[in-house]
DNA sequence: CGGCTCCTTGATCAAGGTCAAGACATGTGG
DNA sequence: CCACATGTCTTGACCTTGATCAAGGAGCCG
């Protein structure tokens, strides 16, 4: 684990990253340019990148680490919308579309991102129509998520809602050596994703513990039949 | 109004929508291109356009008429996530990441929709940096149209998101001569944005009847206090 | 060790969903 | 043009879900 690397010596090109993100395809010389401009900057945990309303000047590229997006309520309360991680481009929507950060980057562990410039990246994103094909696909993907989880939102209950984000989570970070769901979050961010109060988590998380489909230890999870959850889920 | 027009010459170029859709500011060429392309159709309220899961052939431009877009729910209950008007792009996020569409197109009222073909369409994305940019960026305030709903649905009670909603219909369809809203929803069409029960919004609306911030006419809805229902959802 | 933060549980309560029944409106076919 | 059938609206009664409040316990860090 690099604790605060001497990031400008990480060459795009070679990036370990490199094959999860979305500069995937890039040529040599864009490759070059890239690390040209480019500023790694380490971050700790519980440190914010940017935040809702900021202007921005540039995309960020994580190296290493996990964020939170989130957007604050009416009431001050935060509604993670997704997560980023080691590969994943944020920020790239508000600079293509010129607009203030439409939500808040958070780190949730220790984390190394890439700041890339705006001109640096709208010319890439000019000049390389392969690459802003991907950025749309991107966007079209989580627009789809975003409709999607509109629709649960509506009509579905907190119980299943929990379900459906512990096997996302388990998706999105996969599993430590033990087995356990490889993210430490707090019941207030569970809750936070799932739309619903702090209690409501702990209490269907008894009810899934008790039932025997996951095991808990403090704030690890561990999803001892996904094929249970799947079932509640689907109707 | 036209009722089921010779669509065939309609010109793209001269288009009575064309300011108001992502076509805006093509060369002559490319109109030229698409007019050769476009296939026009009549489609009459209750129509079904395409259907969630369906493969597309190609791109919708709305002439005339209103469209809802919904998904269908676990039970089979609809969502409605967004309407689409005259100059309106509709399915090309499908086509841009080649995946079948994500929701239902029906017409609310007598419509008349331009079809253009997958290729004719990418070629102009791929060709035309500016459009391909404007299409992001549609893509993008859409996203967070979406997620801004999210929030809403997560932290907000029934009564602040049918205000919303109505400032919504307001804001989309404008009013009629009377000052009406220029739409006709059902009471469940209605709940559906909303995300409740239809029962709720008929208790709502006529709460907010009685305190004098619209009046109903059957279906019609005239918002006559928009400043209280401004006041109703801020904070 | 003391002061955090976070977790957990129980009790209570309100928002809003569901059910049922009737009124009203709308459209269709005879 | 009427009558019937269907769809939509409305209201009331009831009940469930899940939010809120309160209090105690566990774990962690300086």
């Amino acid at each position: 684990m690099i604790k605060n690397p001497n990031c400008d010596n990480l060459i795009c090109e070679q990036c370990i990253v490199r094959a999860k993100s979305a500069f995937k395809n890039l040529t040599t010389l864009e490759y070059q340019n890239l690390y040209a401009q480019k500023v790694c900057k380490f971050y700790k945990r519980g440190e914010i990148i940017y935040q809702e309303g900021h202007r921005l000047r540039g995309v960020y590229c994580v190296y290493q680490g996990k964020l939170k997006l989130y957007k604050i309520g009416p009431e001050g309360k935060e509604q993670i919308i997704r997560f980023a991680l080691p590969g994943d481009l944020i920020a790239f929507r508000a600079i293509l579309s010129q607009e203030s950060a439409c939500m808040t980057a958070q780190a949730i562990e220790d984390a190394v991102l890439c700041h890339i410039p705006a001109k640096t990246f709208l010319d890439l994103a000019r000049e390389n129509p392969n690459f802003s094909m991907h950025l749309i696909q991107i966007s079209c993907k989580e627009l789809n998520e975003s409709n999607k989880f509109i629709v649960d939102l509506a009509q579905r209950p907190v119980k299943i809602r929990l379900a459906q984000t512990l096997l996302l989570l388990l998706d999105t970070f996969g599993v430590d050596k033990d087995g356990f769901i490889d993210v430490i979050l707090t019941r207030e961010e569970i809750a936070s994703i799932v739309g619903t109060a702090t209690e409501s988590v702990i209490r269907y998380l008894s009810e899934l513990k008790k039932n025997g489909l996951i095991q808990l230890n403090s704030k690890k999870i561990k999803i001892l039949k996904p094929n249970e959850l799947e079932k509640m889920i689907k109707f």
